[in-house]
DNA sequence: CGTATACATTTGTATATACAATTGTTGTAA
DNA sequence: TTACAACAATTGTATATACAAATGTATACG
């Protein structure tokens, strides 16, 4: 992937600006992949992500906050997020009668069922996005990543 | 920047989702500084680039496609960005008088001054993002990215 | 010459997201 | 108890984006 290539610029970039560009280019990138990846099971990214914090919840329902709080990229309308989930019949949604502010969602049988193969997907689109590095590498991304 | 602490979770993730999800994580932090740096210009990360392109093309016009092939993030409505461009006054489009097909788009002055600004606001992001690393360790993501 | 094909842009439509305002609920302090 | 602030979710609205279809223009070929 060269940077100056793809954007078709003669121009030398300023080092902090190629490395933005730089990410931005992979970010596109990835995102092409994942998106690809969940386009058969109809689900976006965040989708995703909140199907896979209801899993995670082990049956303990979630409402909107922690779902927010746990999605890797926040969104400020979880509402219609779970709207779609429900639509789909991957999630329940009920008011928690402790606190009737409070939503309770749950995943469905169905949902689990799909986020199985949708699990399969990610792998896969996972192997495919990093598959010219070896483990020392990904570590070295890692702990690069943790200076940002 | 800890993933674990940051999504709230307990479960250890394989190396491969950790990578993508740290990824994520780092692209929403820059996303979000960028944003707020031309806020105040009221214009689109992306409208930007293309203000940027323009200035590049030192006064020869460009049509969409040029416009399209040098964004660092393709656009399917590059016209509807344009639009934009026009309605704030940082550029003009007409039809290309050798290939009607095509348009002409240039940076007006306005554009260029404005552009000058936002400049200085993005360098002024950029170093901020990029605070914790040295110049070797900004090659050395760059290396590591063109592993994507 | 007329027709088909490719090209460049624009428009239509559906969906996604950001942000602000609103609704309903709970806890609390006068 | 009532008034008020804090909280949780929902709704409204504007804008952004993806994708497909449509429009207008140029080129090629029989």
């Amino acid at each position: 992937m060269n940077v100056e290539e793809i954007i078709k610029t003669d121009q030398s970039i300023a080092l902090n600006s190629r490395t933005i560009i730089h990410f931005m280019l992979v970010n596109n990138k990835i995102s092409e992949e994942i998106s690809t990846a969940l386009k058969p099971y109809d689900v976006s990214l965040q989708q995703f992500n909140v199907l896979r914090i209801l899993r995670g919840q082990k049956g303990k329902p979630a409402n909107l906050s922690t779902l927010n709080d746990r999605m890797v990229t926040k969104m400020s309308n979880t509402t219609r997020l779970v709207d779609k989930l429900l639509s789909k019949g991957y999630a329940n949604r009920k008011t928690c009668p402790s606190n009737r502010r409070k939503v309770e969602i749950t995943i469905t049988k169905r949902g689990e069922k799909e986020l199985k193969k949708m699990d399969l997907a990610m792998n896969k689109a996972e192997r495919k996005i990093l598959q010219n590095f070896n483990q020392k590498e990904l570590e070295q991304l890692n702990t690069l990543f943790n200076k940002f």
